[in-house]
This record gives C-alpha cells, sequence and structure tokens, in this order.
DNA sequence: AGTATAAAAACGAATGATCATTCTTGACAA
DNA sequence: TTGTCAAGAATGATCATTCGTTTTTATACT
C-alpha cells in the first residue's frame, strides 16, 4: 500500500473523528462512535492510529493548523490594510467554517489539562503573534514614520490584544446565546487603533 | 442533619471535586479520584450529588459565580474610572486565583458539547456584558457629554470587546508559555479608548 | 445524667455496563 | 502463494452507581 494512500485513509479516519469530536467532545467520545462515524472497523483504524490519544492530537492539530494555514493565505494576499483589518479577515476566514469557533475552544479547553496539546496550542499562537508583530511594526513605520525599534516595541505590545480580539470572537460565539459577529468585527475596528 | 451542614458537606466535595477536575480535565476524572481528594465515600457523595454530571454542574457553576462575585465587589467599590480600568481590576481579581483561568477554559471547552453549561455560562456572560454596556455608557456620559442613547450606543458596541480583554486573558495565560500578564494590561489600557 | 431507640448518614464491597485495545480469521492484491 | 489489510468478536480493565451493613447522631424516656 502506497503512502499516499495511508495519508488519505488517516483523513479519512481523522475528518470522521473531527465530527463526533465536535457533537461530543474528545473524552466522551468512544471508538465505537468514531467506527459507526467513518464506517470502518476497529482494525483498520488502529492500523492507522496508536490509540485514542493519537486521534485527538491529530485531530486538534488539523484544527489548529487550519488557523496558520489562512494567516499564510493572507500574507501571501494583501497589500497593507490597517493591523485590525488584518484580524477582522482572520475571523472571518475562521467563521466561514460554522463549526471551527467552538472546536478551537474545544481544544483549548483540552489543552489546559493535557500538556501535549497546551504545547501544540503554544507553538501555534507563537507563530500567529510574531507575524502580527511585524505586520504591526511594518504598518506604523509606513503608516506613521515610526523606527523599526520603536514600532518593534509597538508590535510586542499590540499584537496578544489583537489576537484577543480572535479568543473573544471564538469564546463569544460559542457561548453567547444573541452574538452579533458582524458588529463585533465593526466595534473591533472601530476600537482598535490606526 | 440541618440544611447548614448539608451545604458545607456539599462544599467540601465540590472543592474536592474541583481540584481533581482542574488536575485530569471533567470527563477524565473518576469518582474514585474525587472520593481519594475529598476522603469521603461513594455513599456519603451519592447523598449530596444525584451523579457525576450533578458535580461537574455545580463546580461549573462555582467557577463561573466567582467571577461574577468579583464584578459585584467591583461595583460596591470604585467611584468611576476608565472601563478599561474596570476590566483591569476584573482580571487582576480573577489571575489572583492562580488556577482561575484555566479552570474558566475548561468551562468553556466542556460548554460546547454540553447544552446545559452553555446556557449557564450564557448567562453569567450576559450579566457581565450588561454591567459593562451600562458602565460604559455612564461613563461616556460624564466623561465626554454624550447623550444616554448616543452613550448606550457605544456601551452595546464596545462592551464584548471590554470582555474580549478576559477571553484574551484567560486563552493566553493557559496556552502562552511566555505570557507576561502584567504587559498586557498595560497595552489593554494603552489600546482601549477612554 | 444515662440509656434506649429510631433515623440518618457513611462506608465500601459488589454490580453491571462501557470502553479501548487485541487478536484471530478471512479477503484481497501482488 | 505470500504478505498486507480489514473485519469484528473476544478480552480485560475501568468506571459510575447501587445497596446491604455499620456507625453516628438526635431524641425520648427513665
Amino acid at each position: 500500500m502506497t503512502d499516499e494512500y495511508r495519508s488519505a485513509r488517516r483523513a479519512e479516519i481523522a475528518e470522521a473523528a473531527q465530527a463526533a469530536f465536535r457533537r461530543k467532545g474528545f473524552q466522551a467520545t468512544s471508538m465505537a462512535e468514531i467506527m459507526a462515524e467513518s464506517g470502518l472497523s476497529a482494525g483498520a483504524i488502529y492500523n492507522q492510529y496508536k490509540g485514542k490519544a493519537d486521534i485527538v492530537h491529530d485531530v486538534a492539530n488539523r484544527i489548529s493548523r487550519q488557523r496558520l494555514d489562512e494567516l499564510d493565505e493572507l500574507k501571501a494576499q494583501n497589500p497593507l490594510p490597517a493591523p485590525s483589518a488584518v484580524v477582522r479577515a482572520l475571523i472571518t476566514a475562521m467563521a466561514s467554517d460554522l463549526t471551527a469557533p467552538a472546536q478551537l475552544l474545544q481544544v483549548w479547553g483540552e489543552a489546559a489539562t493535557d500538556p501535549d496539546l497546551a504545547e501544540m496550542c503554544g507553538k501555534v499562537y507563537l507563530t500567529m503573534r510574531q507575524a502580527h508583530i511585524e505586520y504591526i511594526s511594518l504598518w506604523h513605520q509606513r503608516e506613521h514614520g515610526l523606527s523599526p525599534e520603536e514600532a518593534d516595541a509597538v508590535g510586542v505590545a499590540q499584537a496578544p490584544l489583537f489576537l484577543s480580539a480572535v479568543h473573544g470572537y471564538v469564546v463569544q460565539s460559542t457561548i453567547v446565546p444573541d452574538f452579533d459577529g458582524a458588529a463585533y468585527l465593526d466595534a473591533m475596528e472601530a476600537l482598535l487603533p490606526r
């Protein structure tokens, strides 16, 4: 069997598991449910994954990776809009998959007790933050004529707060019954500095 | 047995369960671990709670309630600082219990798949938001001379973003290895409008 | 006060269900 | 024919919950 086949099958399993996890959570989802969702047998699944924990990690990885992929697309695309517009684009991309925010929140919640997951989430965050630091710095240099050092300092200070806009969106869209995403994005762009 | 005794024992159990949940998560914590942590037997625990789900809900409630209690203390106390200073106080109060942010994140993650928990979290959020709307509105009326209607509109728009500062703190302090809470708070006050 | 009695509460071993994982068996591709 | 993969029943462990028993507590009575 070819490598290509292997990874295709892993994707098949991971997608089924992701759907099941989304419904019941990581811990409360049984292997039997993943088997039912994927239509595969225990043997087929254990041929691809070491165990349930292995699947959980792979799915969490996928969910996080998707956010980084969106970041890459943004980087390749834009001229130089305000940082808040970048955050808007990031959130819009994420929210285009309606289940993505809740899934991210599930992963973060799990990371609170799983060191491996915490490390993965931390790495993803650091990549995100670094990209924002560089972007904010660049934007302040061009737009306000700051020196690279001054601009970097601004980026380091502000990047975590721009990312908080993402975190707030994730939490509120999952938890708040009457959450209005569009109004949230408008308020963010009005509030964050330019 | 008096009602007082009953609630004292429930508190005893809930505190033990909370400690265990913090370590292993809600689902992965077994009744045996709650028994060990509390030093009580199965019978004693099942006399107070209907089952594990009952304990989970009670503990999640406690974790959320503590945040509302802090809000009440703030309301009783302050003259009229800027809204961002209120958010700082809220976060500082929360972070004074070092495990509180991670616990909140666990609850929110669980709420993504548990409708009862989601409803509870939603209610807590809505009272938080309402308090902030009123506060921001009041502050804008006094500080910038806005009419009540104008000021209310500002409050409705901005409150979710002020709360995002809390959500961002919760997520980042749990997930980010080198998170600097003090710098985060300073940046927030510098960034949010006055 | 001291003791008997009844009720409540706690104990902890037993139970039955669920679950992750393994392993034997059969099918299929090379 | 041989080696790989999938199937699915079997296994053994874990877990929430129950329940018969013991202990404690409150109360009534002498």
